[in-house]
DNA sequence: CGTTTATTTGAAAACGCTCAAGCTCTGTGG
DNA sequence: CCACAGAGCTTGAGCGTTTTCAAATAAACG
């Protein structure tokens, strides 16, 4: 692993602060893989093996039952996924698969948990993490049960316009189809909800969305920290 | 607080196992009172100043935005909520009322961050908590995501059922109008929820639901460990 | 290019919501 | 004990949203 990506990792909230025996222990007891695109990482009701960090390529991770289908959330560099399965020593509850060629960092779930309980910063630190992780789905579950689909698309919108640093557009780096899933509806819906937000200020050219006026478009999405909030 | 609801306390998931002193001086700390039903606990949006804990009733989180408002999940004894803000400092992202009469324990959310920092088995403890509680939050988001309303009920009924330790039957203890929030849909919707539900072998009278064919009701539910597991 | 895959559009059906009315149950006061 | 008021629940009708199925268009890939 090159210097310049540790340096990343420790960028990671889930390694900041920790001490650097049990940082440098963890990385190398960890297997540092490429995938393709299209690779089924991890499968959900398997037992936890490893920590996984994705350090570069999009992650998918998705949930099934009885024949359907949903994306729960997708998972960029540098972002670690399913560490609560690896704490509690259980079952996978989602599935994750590549979306892009990938590059992963895959850490046994014995050491991470051996070190939970040797480093009391790495405890931290997890702790930290963990909660975050909840308020972020407390908070999707929100989104999904108090919002209209445009509405979510909207204040999605929103969001990525600000990670991406340019307020007045948004660039696409996904399948429409993955989007669809991640923001509960039928990509034949989002089709339909971009066309609806044409009327409020969202223009899209294929995978490049105009936002012509930011204040219509805040209107309709009426964003709430309580669920848009970043922290 | 009488020694039997002491005991209760120490069967709490986040208190097993924690230093005897750590426990003594959480529970000393706390201020136990009691609430008439329709009482707001805490609001959204507000400081988290207490760890609550349900010594007796039934307490609603709920959520609200855009004037819509949606039931997060029913807490009852002995359980505690609102775990992840209190932790990391930050604002509650649920509010909570209580629905009965009921009885709280609430402890000064900094003593049980200082305890966290002190006691490394209530660390652990709460770690244990917190995965939990975001496991649980995943579920929940897969069971709005992946299926029709129906069955989100029909799957709420073999869960109660198994709870209440009474396979054929189902006793409901809540406003079916807070139901119908929990699940994620309308009273209106609910009501034709248990309709559909009689022609899968589910007979509601009142507040009385007779499982008359379980199978049929399985085979309609499709339950899956992974959404609707307990752990 | 031509083939495959993704996205969009259209039409119909299913689902869920709103509004309104009727019903049931419960508790209260006569 | 009964009548009644109020709250909660159910039912019906209509509407809007979302999904499904099918087809057309656009984009990506070899």
């Amino acid at each position: 692993m090159r210097a310049e990506e540790t340096a990343a990792l420790r960028g990671l909230r889930l390694f900041e602060g920790i001490a650097e025996p049990t940082f440098t222990d963890l990385v190398a007891a960890g297997y540092l893989q490429f995938f393709p695109p299209g690779v089924t990482l991890i499968r959900a009701s398997d037992p936890a093996d490893f920590l996984h960090v994705v350090i570069e390529g999009v992650v998918e991770l998705y949930a099934a039952t009885a024949g359907r289908e949903t994306t729960m959330e997708l998972v960029r560099p540098v972002g670690a996924f399913i560490l609560a399965a690896v704490l509690s020593d259980q079952v996978y509850l989602q599935s994750a698969r590549t979306l892009t060629r990938a590059r992963i960092l895959m850490i046994p779930a014995e050491r991470v948990r051996r070190w939970m309980a040797q480093d009391a910063a790495f405890m931290s630190a997890i702790t930290v993490e963990l909660a975050r992780g909840y308020r972020q789905a407390i908070k999707a579950l929100k989104n999904q049960k108090l919002r209209t689909a445009a509405e979510r698309l909207a204040n999605w919108l929103i969001i990525v316009a600000a990670e991406q640093g340019t307020p007045g557009a948004v660039e696409i780096d996904i399948e429409k189809r993955v989007l669809a899933s991640r923001l509960g509806m039928t990509p034949e819906n989002l089709s339909r909800a971009f066309a609806t937000l044409a009327g409020h200020g969202a223009q899209t050219r294929g995978t490049h969305i105009d936002i012509t006026d930011p204040a219509a478009l805040r209107a309709f999405a009426n964003p709430d920290p309580l669920i848009d909030g970043p922290e």
